[in-house]
DNA sequence: TTGACACATTCCCATATGGGCATATATTGC
DNA sequence: GCAATATATGCCCATATGGGAATGTGTCAA
């Protein structure tokens, strides 16, 4: 079956590099796909099917000025991966609350250590 | 060039949807691979290579237990997401605060009209 | 109409994929 | 040692990819 179409959803839309990026830029504001293809310094037909991606997973959206075409960013698109990813924060807080206790009791330990000289 | 490898990124990893599972799953405790693969309904080598992804971008980690091998989730592993994503939450509020005054503006208009009737 | 510009689409290719399957590699109990 | 169980790995294949290059499409201005 091989892996899954990059346009079949946003985890896959947002697994490639340059996408991300041009989320990022797109954050700023609406921008042209010239514009973009000269900052991810991407040929302008690679900046369009990027941009076709995640326009079809609904992360972007176009509108025509003129003879070119402005993308915006869709903000609500990434919603879906938050959510996601927001259901495991309590575990990485709990890591991180392990590791923390663990050095607080190594400072104790070093203090005690100390006290013992 | 073509599509970066699934353990070159987070994110890569986590854009197949059964290691979504797989981490879901593991946010449980710790599971074994037949454990693991019987849930997802997938033979046992496909559980494996999965998990074997998912270990070498440092989302899980693994535990031998007897002839068994333990697979725990590493919660910090997706905190790179978490944050990425983070940095759009106030462009997808914005959108929804846009959608709710619009909303509340139809109800304005709503019962303005019926005041009129 | 014609040319110039912005963008989209198509074809090519090297590459990595995930599943199926068979097989190697532990580890345990006898 | 040997069989049984749990897991990892290797090979196969169909499929989708992203970049390069060329070409199609649309819009403006003269």
């Amino acid at each position: 079956m091989a892996r899954l179409a990059t346009t079949s959803d946003v985890f896959n839309a947002v697994a490639e590099p340059r996408r991300r990026q041009i989320l990022t830029l797109l954050s700023g504001g609406e921008r042209s796909v010239n514009d973009l293809a000269r900052q991810l310094r991407v040929r302008q037909p690679q900046a369009s099917k990027h941009l076709g991606v995640l326009r079809q997973v609904g992360l972007v959206r176009v509108r025509g000025a003129g003879q070119q075409r402005l993308y915006a960013l869709n903000g609500q698109g990434l919603k879906p991966i938050h959510d996601w990813v927001k259901t495991f924060e309590r575990q990485w807080n709990e890591s991180l609350d392990r590791l923390d206790a663990y050095l607080k009791e190594l400072q104790k330990k070093e203090r005690d250590d100390v006290r013992k000289r």
